[in-house]
DNA sequence: ACCGCCGCTTGACACAAGTCAACGTGATAG
DNA sequence: CTATCACGTTGACTTGTGTCAAGCGGCGGT
């Protein structure tokens, strides 16, 4: 159906998109996302060291691969704009969504222990990303100690993540969770909290929640009529985050 | 009801206690579990560098913590004896329980970012605990790549794991995966695979798979009346080990 | 502009697991 | 030896969410 883009994982960029990327060596400096990604942190002469490793990568458009489940691990990256899809096959060949990653976000992380990807990585629209080649990275870490720890940081925080979704929760809450987690992501990137674009799927989001499409479907439309949030097709706007806050309270913990 | 030990995290031992600790510089080269822990791929000079920083703490009796959420954040734990659980309180007051964790495990790698422990460890039954100031282990990483790749291995494969009992899994599943993970577990350390104690109680089981109690109880009874497995108390036997593996096989994925 | 398709919604129904309540049972203390 | 208590089991009933099936509607292709 859909025709892989490359033979290894992160196919590297054209001339013409290079050409978009500017300067390497100020490029990070002014990158929108750089506090939240790897340059966090740095100095100035520790990110120079990070330019010469990092490698600008995409456009990947909609539906395109960034890597595959079993690709030899070679590298982590972080998005830089657009939204990376996670996910997995299991042996009865169902889809497992693992996350959303939004700009600024860190992909390859479960990869670290093993040596292949053990997930699949998709573009839900028009995506670019940095590479950061593994290996290098490590030993660039060896010599700087605030790398090491931001990298410490960023594992230890997805262990963390991970566990969020793993309770008990009510279709409500879970709906709320993702929701609220969304707003905040993107207002933490400058973007609009209340109004925002659904770049994924209702299929992706209800089998991220580990909900069926239509329980999704069905809150969605529940949330709109109590007043709590407006649907039109992938644009939402949220008109009580306090309350949508409130039920996602005992999921987000903080 | 349960009086807290001491009112900081890792109370060090007693003069008595590190007595039964032998030579500390020979002590985790003759470890059962060095293999599964920190010690993983050291070579001699390294592991006498291990050697300094470690701290020998336990034993802890069954119910007493080892820390709690909140505690500030110094040291990451391997355990050598017993069983640790990990749990969070939610907002409404509600346990969740994170993880069992086995000898040859390491506990309080999710606390790395951030100042404090984000979750509480408690002993199930007598448990020892290799200690390593997290600053201090930072820091010999940069030194020792080997130590810094072991490192962000086992912070990598906890993200994974994490991820695994999120799934909408049913309660035969869940109970079969757990079981099995066990079993496999002991078995890696050289416990016998087939035989086993559940150092949990039934509520700690459930609160884990995100199932009743009542639930927990009645699939054991099942799964013994099917055959599968003997149940008494907290004595468990395996007497089908493949068909559990194959119920539990989207859940352990490999 | 029309058609066809895919993603989404809506309704009716079924079922797995939770809840509530009562009862066993093994360990411990007096 | 008996009382007590926490933990575990069992049964009856309830319910949230999944499943199945049908219908809607915007978007892209021709």
């Amino acid at each position: 159906m859909e025709v892989r883009v490359s033979p290894t994982a992160f196919p590297r960029q054209d001339a013409s998109t290079m050409a978009d990327d500017g300067d390497a060596l100020t490029f990070c400096s002014t990158c929108a996302f750089s506090q939240a990604c790897l340059a966090e942190g740095m100095d100035k002469r520790s990110l120079m060291d990070l330019h010469v490793l990092v490698e600008h990568v995409g456009p990947f458009h909609a539906g395109e691969h960034i890597f595959r489940e079993g690709d030899p691990f070679e590298a982590i990256a972080a998005v830089r704009a657009g939204t990376v899809k996670t996910y997995m096959i299991d042996r009865d060949g169902r889809e497992h969504v693992l996350g959303f990653h939004l700009p600024g976000e860190v992909i390859g992380l479960d990869a670290i222990d093993g040596e292949t990807y053990p997930c699949n990585a998709v573009a839900l629209d028009t995506a670019m990303l940095c590479r950061f080649s593994f290996p290098k990275i490590a030993v660039l870490a060896t010599k700087l100690p605030g790398l090491q720890r931001h990298l410490f940081r960023l594992l230890s925080r997805d262990i963390g993540r991970a566990a969020l979704l793993a309770g008990d929760w009510s279709a409500d809450q879970r709906m709320a969770a993702f929701l609220i987690g969304l707003s905040r992501r993107l207002a933490a990137r400058g973007f609009s909290a209340d109004r925002f674009q659904l770049t994924m799927a209702r299929t992706d989001i209800a089998n991220y929640l580990r909900l069926a499409p239509e329980t999704v479907s069905r809150v969605l439309r529940r949330f709109q009529k109590d007043g709590l949030l407006l649907v039109d097709r992938r644009e939402v706007e949220l008109l009580e985050r306090d309350k949508l806050a409130a039920l996602a309270d005992p999921i987000l913990h903080r």
